[in-house]
DNA sequence: GCTAGGCAGTAACAATGGTTACATAGTATT
DNA sequence: AATACTATGTAACCATTGTTACTGCCTAGC
């Protein structure tokens, strides 16, 4: 664990902070001194993510959803501990996208922490402000471009994300992510396989071209 | 200056630290020791608002924007800070909606007053976290709103901020923050006029009952 | 193999918003 | 007052997206 945690954040923090961080790390139960995230299960608090992605949604009280970014390697999200924090309903959900290793910073040791560690308070202003530009990105497409743009976008996106040139969706799931209908993900999705750009099958989907 | 300087953020930092920003304003050239911003004026780096407010916009390659949220009086923006810092271009705009008092922070001051007051911590901090909630809202109302109450809100948030019951735009301006045309606008309005919501005059809009 | 349920393809239609074009009405300049 | 410019009203049309409905297909469970 120590390795994958150097790896992660050794040349962001101060040998000091990393220290600390391996001691809340081996206070959690799990006996690799950490803690692993199962698909789908959902993060409160603050993580910092070792390996994995974790997918950061938006819903309203309608139900309605939308997909606003992922979290990687060596990333945090404030938003999700201040979320909780605050009584207000902002309402944001993350889930494990794929096996995820995190340790989830206690509240008391983030106060401390900020306090004690440059590098600790340069990384969360980092943090926020990468946050606040990915959110504009997310922002952009939904404001300037058409749906076969986002659609496309999305598909590269969660290539990426997941290392696979396979997305592993029903064309429901993209519909939810996207907060449009299946008919027009089924719709958009024919004309770019019409076009070469992807190949569908049932429950995936192939890049070939995008 | 004081008096404002105190009544806009003597409840939130130190009193060492107003001493050290008032500092910072009676450095500025202006006799009463701060900057006035006029109305349109472009706003670089860290302000610290005490009276007006300030529009802040996204803007793509195109020249299409897109109204992102207002300042008001003891906010503060790191967003126009950080994108300003970092090369990339990270298309904000901040504008002066009034005319507007504010001390801009010089960057350094920024850094050394991170480390120096819990105080200013937490302001940057809770700054970040409104500013994200802020565009959350707006990312909201164009992912699940039509173009009908987007516009609504629209009128009823730039009332608020300018402390009137008119809206002194053009139809085509507001096309611009919504970011959409000028026709669909007049459309919707005439609507709203319909259904004795609004008045529409040349040049500036009653609202009597949104 | 049969069946039920989930997934995808497609057609037809509705609704919303964007575009073009032109008319009319204020306002400013001369 | 004549002119030019800007703001607004409105109609007609198009493109994109959303909705409904129905089809067939695959797969799991029997």
């Amino acid at each position: 664990m120590i390795q994958e945690l150097k790896a992660s954040y050794g040349h962001i923090f101060e040998e000091a902070l990393i220290n600390e961080i391996i001691q809340v790390g081996t206070y959690k139960e799990i006996p690799e001194g950490y803690k692993l995230m199962d698909i789908g299960e959902y993060i409160k608090g603050m993580p910092l993510l070792i390996s994995g992605a974790i997918k950061v949604l938006r819903e309203d009280n309608d139900g309605d959803e939308l997909l606003l970014y992922y979290l990687e390697q060596g990333d945090t999200c404030s938003m999700t501990l201040t979320c909780c924090m605050s009584d207000a309903k902002s309402e944001i959900r993350a889930i494990a996208e794929t096996d995820t290793k995190l340790i989830m910073v206690p509240v008391q040791k983030m106060e401390e922490w900020t306090a004690k560690y440059k590098s600790w308070r340069n990384f969360i202003f980092n943090s926020y402000h990468n946050r606040l530009n990915e959110l504009l990105t997310t922002l952009d497409s939904i404001a300037f471009d058409k749906m076969d743009m986002r659609l496309i976008g999305y598909l590269k996106e969660k290539a990426r994300i997941n290392k696979e040139d396979t997305i592993q969706n029903t064309h429901q799931e993209i519909a939810y992510d996207l907060h449009t209908s299946r008919v027009v993900i089924s719709r958009l999705l024919k004309k770019l396989e019409q076009m070469g750009k992807i190949e569908l099958h049932r429950n995936y989907i192939k890049i070939l071209d995008l």
